[in-house]
DNA sequence: CCCCGCCTCTGCCGAAAGGGGGAGGCTCCC
DNA sequence: GGGAGCCTCCCCCTTTCGGCAGAGGCGGGG
């Protein structure tokens, strides 16, 4: 495909962060800012005027926020956009806005304590159809990801011998197969099993499998 | 804090690679590479002999993959070696070791052909307590997250009702509730339960909740 | 046009799971 | 000593699943 250049529109409250991005971007000979704004409402009317391959949308602006801008451009609506990437930017890595920002179709998410290395590196990434997120942040979605919510707390609720139990049930295994593998009866099995069903809540194995892996007890 | 140089282990069975990875390192002016390993069984002890900061590691390698290295590494056995912080590197973003290695503790998870900026921001980036992952890879990761668009590869496998049928299943739903859900004979929902279980290679229901929550079709 | 895949439904039967109860042995702690 | 909690096992009964076999409607593609 033809490297031609990427077009750039900068959405920012403060005038200072859209003159530096605009240093950096427009240092690289394959990329061009072509607009900015200083509001959701310029950002959405920009983006949808211009089409550029790329918005740096601040997630906190007057107006609609850069999640709102992310929603309308990403989505699926009249308003929407699909040839412009958003890459939503923020300032501190505080910020709650990561999960929704990506759920809703965010092609990066970075801080603007990154440096011009990452944004830049973001950009390319995005238009490759891929996603970078700034480290401080991928660090928490792998958390997220990783250890669940409360595992201590939650598992806490249940016996030993029924966390373990429902960690097999988690794998398909039937009562049978359970009470092979811990060398005890099925009719014990089926007691654990209920009473794991009675502490966590739910009305079947199904529902105790779920939160086994919901927990991050099985996987 | 002091800016004293970041040592770093790389562990690949490629020479070739090793020796790409050292010259780009060690031209940076804070890094410096203090060794090397040719397979697993190398990577670990290494890692143990130097704890080093950094330790890139190969998924595929003979004796223990990269997988196994970052668990033994990052976990709280008795060879863990908690200040090394485990960067795996692999060949293809098509590999499915992507969410074993971030889960297991990995440090970031980037592709070979990624080029020498990321792989020096993603060692920064870990030696920030954070981690870089692929832009490739995390688009991957989105999708997981998301939800909403499919991961077709695996998906694909079931035909849109019994995915909807399955996705039911792991919540915990009986063949007849999920039948009120959607408007069918309870029968139709056996049908499609059977055949999903067969699709995914499940022996019942749990098996295919449990497939439904490994690939993100049900959160 | 006809075949194929998908969705829908039907029936039957044995296996598995779920709900209820009771009971003995064990450890830990008051 | 006496609870309390856990693990273990047993009974009975109903509901739900899982496997099997068949069948009609409906759409797309060869």
């Amino acid at each position: 495909m033809a490297d031609v250049t990427t077009r750039i529109v900068i959405a920012d409250d403060q005038a200072a962060i859209r003159h530096g991005f605009r240093l950096v971007l427009d240092a690289q000979p394959d990329l061009c800012v072509v607009g900015e704004a200083a509001d959701g409402a310029g950002a959405l009317a920009t983006a949808r005027l211009l089409r550029p391959d790329i918005l740096l949308a601040d997630v906190r602006m007057p107006g609609p926020d850069g999640l709102e801008v992310v929603r309308q451009l990403a989505g699926d609506g009249p308003g929407a956009v699909p040839e412009t990437r958003v890459i939503v930017v923020t300032t501190f890595d505080l910020d709650e806005y990561v999960y929704p920002a990506l759920r809703d179709g965010a092609a990066g998410y970075l801080l603007k304590r990154s440096g011009p290395t990452l944004l830049v590196e973001a950009i390319r990434a995005a238009m490759s159809g891929e996603a970078l997120v700034s480290p401080s942040i991928t660090v928490r979605l792998l958390r997220g990801l990783t250890a669940s919510p409360a595992p201590a707390t939650a598992r806490a609720a249940l016996t030993e011998r029924e966390a373990e139990v429902a960690g097999l049930v988690a794998q398909g295994c039937t009562n049978a197969e359970i009470a092979a593998e811990l060398l005890i009866s099925p009719g014990t099995v089926k007691t654990h099993v209920a009473s794991a069903q009675r502490k966590v809540g739910a009305r079947n194995r199904v529902g105790v499998a779920a939160w086994a892996w919901r927990t991050g007890l099985a996987r």
